[in-house]
RNA sequence: GUGCCUAUGGUGUAAUGGCUAGCACACAUCCCUAUGGAGGAUGCAGCGAGGGUUCGAAUCCCUCUAGGCACCCCA
């Protein structure tokens, strides 16, 4: 412990000394301590959203916050950028590769491979949620570790299926306090369709070469899907103009993609089709959608029939001049979609045809419209424990053993012995009632509890505290 | 990984390159001899880290670290 580590003290030394003292025991960068109301906004919301889950048939299941790194390798793909770029990779002493989970998709079909959940009635639904992993520069929205909510329906192929997940999705949600809500949704078809459309989406592509930036030039080359959701003005320009993958989609694809409109239609869920969809990870097929807050982004014009613009409509020149406008682009708060050749990659010997949804919670929490619901178990202290005098803090801990038993959460501060201290204390906690024993009350085994609104006092016997406290919260509950 | 901005006690802040880095809140101990939001006294605690320029650096420069925003990508 006390070594200290090559010190070179070397006369010749003028080669730069580590110097390192500056041991910082901070977070690593992108983490957080969440405490207090945050942490109360989490698990409320955490609550919330498994009894939405459980009403709809959904089991709980928790994987390991530590995977093989080849689950996500083979999984996700090996190209995305969350394999490529933001994994967080530890080496056992024994050699294995291992990750912390960037995402919950591939994890819980692991687990439906391993523990052969196709022999349970079909579909098999899933839960989950708890932290994720992603090495990424933090930004609004953007942690290194952050928490995800998930549903997976795994084991059918029907579309239902797929407008029922982006129904649960939506509901948590809206009960969540977000009134404008845009689902956004498109089919990316499956290996029967999706190669003929990259080729002719890559032919449109090659027409415009001139007019994409380096980034989008590059990645005609590895993802030719992505560059359709594109941030580059110029890009995004002329995929107004780019083939859409709806218009190659194969029969089935056609009739499934159909299927899901349908029943989001009877579903009364508000959507728009967004051709520039496509999502980031190797395994999505058929649907992807996600669900952004706020209401559309209300372009300026579409450039599209040219003519019927009223001329007015241009604002002298004010309105164009700063972009700034702190106009926050609505983030993602949750997105999911069909994957049905996942299991495949994962080494299941039968096609597990699944849709799943996983929703930000960091996001949603941050968001100005979450209404936040308080958790059922951690309840904010209604009863201070005051005691005075020496039997009385022998006795104290008896009195605290006879309220938990009653399930009545109660703050005290043993460590005081003066009256005014902790009636302060008390009152800088804003608790409701206070129950103060002092030399009299200690060997009568009554204790006084002091309403601290009305400033009113009442002695009760220890027997008979819990019913009493109980009764008066009740009371004074709105 | 890239670009721009930021960094003073636990929190919020002050200090033309020049006194011992100031103030408030919070916290702690004590006083006001057992009924509260007060007051008084005392105390704890800081220039993110490391270099450089200078007679002299919180202040100017560089590197690192962390934070914010954006790109990338996504939840």
């Amino acid at each position: 412990m006390a070594s200290t580590p090559k010190k070179q003290t070397g006369a010749a030394g003028a080669a730069k000394p580590p110097a390192q003292k500056d041991i910082s025991f901070a977070r690593p960068k992108g983490t957080r301590d969440i405490q207090n109301g945050e942490f109360y906004a989490y698990q409320g919301f955490f609550e919330k959203a498994a009894e939405l889950a459980v009403y709809y048939g959904f089991k709980p299941i928790e994987t390991p916050l530590i995977e093989k790194e080849a689950l996500f390798t083979s999984g996700v793909g090996e190209h995305t950028d969350i394999v490529q770029k933001e994994m967080f990779t530890i080496k056992t002493k024994g050699g294995d590769a291992l990750v912390l989970r960037p995402e919950g998709t591939a994890p819980v079909m692991r687990a439906y491979i391993e523990h052969g959940m196709h022999t349970k009635p079909q579909p098999v639904m899933l839960y989950y949620y708890g932290p994720f992993f992603r090495h990424e520069q933090p930004q609004r929205g953007r942690f290194r570790e952050f928490f995800q909510f998930g549903l997976e329906v795994l084991g059918v192929a029907t579309p239902i299926t797929d407008a029922f997940i982006i129904q649960l999705a939506y509901l948590l949600l809206s009960e969540s306090g977000f009134k404008e809500l845009r689902v956004e949704v498109n089919s990316i078809g499956c290996k029967t369709c999706r190669p003929s459309y990259l080729k002719t989406l890559v032919a449109y592509y090659r027409r415009h070469m001139s007019k994409l930036g380096d980034h989008d030039r590059e990645r005609l080359k590895t993802n030719p899907l992505r560059i359709l959701d594109s941030k580059d003005p110029a890009t995004i320009e002329f995929n107004r103009e780019a083939p859409e993958m709806v218009g190659s989609l194969c029969e089935e694809c056609r009739k499934h993609f159909r299927g899901v409109l349908e029943y989001l239609d009877a579903l009364g869920i508000p959507y728009e089709i967004k051709h520039t969809l496509v999502r980031g990870l190797d395994y999505y097929s058929r649907t992807v959608f996600e669900i952004v807050a706020g209401a559309p982004p209300e372009k300026s014009e579409a450039p599209e029939s040219g003519g019927a613009q009223p001329e007015n409509e241009k604002p002298a020149d004010g309105a164009k001049k700063e972009p700034s406008a702190e106009e926050e682009v609505p983030l993602a708060l949750a997105g999911g979609g069909r994957y049905d050749y996942l299991a495949r990659l994962l080494g299941s010997k039968r096609d597990v045809p699944s849709v799943g949804m996983s929703i930000g919670v960091d996001r949603v929490i941050s968001a100005p419209q979450f209404v936040s619901s308080s958790p059922r178990i951690i309840k904010k202290p209604r009863v201070y424990f005051i005691q005075l005098g020496q039997e009385a803090k022998l006795k104290s801990l008896q009195v605290i053993e006879v309220l938990r038993h009653a399930h009545i959460p109660v703050a005290h501060a043993l460590s005081k012995d003066k009256l005014s201290v902790q009636l302060a204390i008390a009152e800088s906690l804003e608790i409701p009632y206070t129950l103060i024993m002092g030399q009299k009350e200690s060997v009568e085994n009554t204790v006084i509890v002091r309403d601290m609104q009305s400033r009113s006092q009442e002695t009760v016997p220890i027997d008979r505290l819990a019913d009493y406290v109980r009764s008066k919260m009740h009371k004074g509950r709105p």
